[in-house]
DNA sequence: AGTTTTGCAATGCGACTGCATTGTAACCAC
DNA sequence: GTGGTTACAATGCAGTCGCATTGCAAAACT
């Protein structure tokens, strides 16, 4: 066997190139030749890696989702939390919501990521497949959360509930028609109403 | 003066068929000779109508707001209320939720424009620029809708809430993740919710 | 009737697209 | 050192892109 690379640590290097451009400028600004610029490689390496197009995007959305949302995201609510009290359902929330909204240069890539992928999926069904179980799964550990804050809460429902407001949310910040402080003061309002309409239930 | 032709309904029936293969296929899919051969022109007629692509891009988005949102969407949501007790907010705001969410093939279309648009619209100023009053348009909308159910409602923020919150429905729903039942469960859960809220407020 | 202006159709251009092919250098097994 | 396999690099190719140019027919204006 020839040429020791490490042939996934290589294949991830390059969609990281991906998705920094689309972070930036879209996706209809990746192209193979764009793509191997970005990372420093000639497009014959390129090719090496990925036989067409379609599949450097859907592997380039796996590897977003898992660095993404399991390493960055999970690790920046964290920090958030980090002097709050352990446990607490509503400082759960209200981090995740925080963090979720784009509010510096990393989030607004990230979210824009998003944007892109989720768009593309309503026309590509392998994209859509391989992003509909991290939805889910954001959903879910939502409704933990929410099962955490007492059996007066409906959580699979308002997991929902909270997860398309904030993916709602998401755009007019991004855009900049909401400030990520009024949009974060809506989840605030959202959390707070619903603490008192199931105290009154 | 040479050759009466109606300009302005040129152009808007080149956006049309241009509207239609983005709600087919995206935005991706729509090229100057795949628009020309759709609206049965050849591409000298869509260059003698629009200079570049991205005019007769910011104009299609126009057009689709005036004629989407306007004609189709309102009336829709008024046959849609044609039975009901005229001015009962929550009927209101639910035909409103219903009809915004995709639950048809025009309105699965129309939701697909929607998405193309508004991901292109984070790395296109000229369009977000376009679409940012529509959006505030609609929320206004809202607004009165929840003034007129009575004063004890944040009507401003809760059109807001609201108005994310379909936002962040639309997707999944277009994307198969959720039924246009389903999510209008949790739209109903939201109103009712809210009321509730309210009423002990 | 002739001139001018508009509404296209046709064609072409350079840039760029994804992808295929070919060449070559590095490495390992023998 | 020879053969085989992997990792690229270079280049080519057919197709498509947005856009510019040109040409001509039809209709108003003079």
């Amino acid at each position: 066997m020839p040429r020791k690379v490490d042939h996934d640590q290589r294949r991830r290097h390059i969609v990281e190139s991906l998705l920094r451009i689309t972070g930036a400028q879209g996706l209809e600004a990746v192209s193979l030749r764009e793509v191997a610029h970005e990372a420093g490689v000639s497009m014959g390496a390129v090719q090496h890696y990925f036989a067409t197009k379609d599949e450097m995007l859907l592997y380039a959305l796996q590897h977003w989702l898992s660095l993404s949302v399991h390493d960055r995201f999970a690790g920046r609510v964290r920090d958030r939390l980090a002097g709050a009290p352990a446990g607490e359902p509503a400082a759960m929330l209200r981090a995740i919501a925080a963090e979720y909204l784009p509010h510096d240069a990393a989030g607004r890539a990230d979210a824009l990521v998003a944007v892109a992928f989720l768009s593309r999926a309503a026309v590509a069904p392998a994209l859509a497949a391989a992003l509909a179980p991290a939805f889910a799964g954001f959903v879910r550990t939502l409704g933990t959360v929410f099962e955490s804050a007492g059996p007066a809460i409906d959580a699979p429902a308002e997991a929902q509930r909270l997860a398309a407001l904030l993916d709602g949310l998401r755009l007019p910040v991004l855009a900049g028609a909401l400030s990520h402080r009024d949009a974060l003061a809506v989840v605030d309002r959202h959390l707070a109403q619903l603490t008192t309409a199931t105290a009154h239930a």
